[in-house]
DNA sequence: GGACTTGTCAACCGTTTGGTTGAGAAGGAT
DNA sequence: ATCCTTCTCAACCAAACGGTTGACAAGTCC
């Protein structure tokens, strides 16, 4: 998958990497620290990284033997933008949807209540 | 998977995937017109729709043969949520940061600056 | 230098994924 | 009844995923 926006749909998907990103937005920390709630190897953990790390979702620096790991959240937007276009546009259909619905009502009114109201 | 965000995220990872959604929020389809522009098999396309569906983002009805597709959109809602939860989050870690660090260039200002403007 | 901490790399393993082909169910159309 | 269209199910396959264990690189501490 090269393009990124289907590495970070694919990245969210792992309930275990949604989880640590929620733990990143407080603070940053190390594959240690992110490791230990999970009942799993540090190196899972550490693949887990990778998966978002290559999605650009999350950055590393180097302080001693510490990898620090820091949250990127510019790339929220790059989903965001893709979820609203299509809501906004599915939303617009439904609406067009209505006015027809309302137009083809208005018009069995003009024929059916002819002469009816008022 | 049995979480359905997980569900959705997985569903969107796919660009083929993504770019059914996209069609469908124009107009409803049946499985033959949504494989027409793919080079790959119906059989292929009928598996996608099996994941949007059981994602919760697609519904089919029944007409003759034909199976139309519709996009159910409120499971945009899902991922808008969480995404926009954490973003706000990771904003509002940025902006404690800030603060922080412009207290500090303060406090720096106030003892190295000391008696020496004007 | 030697031990300890922190993390990655490599090889392996079972399961899932996205695709194929082949068979067949369901419903018009003739 | 027969044929055609539309779609799904089943079996298979290669590749990717999420996990494991074992080895080792990089840094700190004594």
């Amino acid at each position: 998958m090269p393009d990124q926006l289907s590495q970070v749909f694919a990245a969210l998907a792992d309930p275990t990497r949604r989880d640590m990103v929620a733990r990143l937005t407080v603070a940053d920390a190390t594959v240690g620290e992110l490791a230990e709630p999970y009942d799993v190897s540090v190196q899972a953990v550490s693949k887990h990284l990778k998966v978002l790390e290559s999605a650009g979702l999350v950055s590393r620096s180097r302080e001693a033997q510490k990898r620090p790991v820091h949250l990127e959240a510019e790339v929220f937007d790059l989903m965001t933008k893709w979820i609203e276009r299509y809501r906004r546009q599915a939303e617009e259909r439904y609406q067009r949807l209505d006015a027809v619905l309302a137009e083809l009502t208005e018009t069995a009114d003009d024929t059916t209540d002819e002469g009816k109201a008022s």
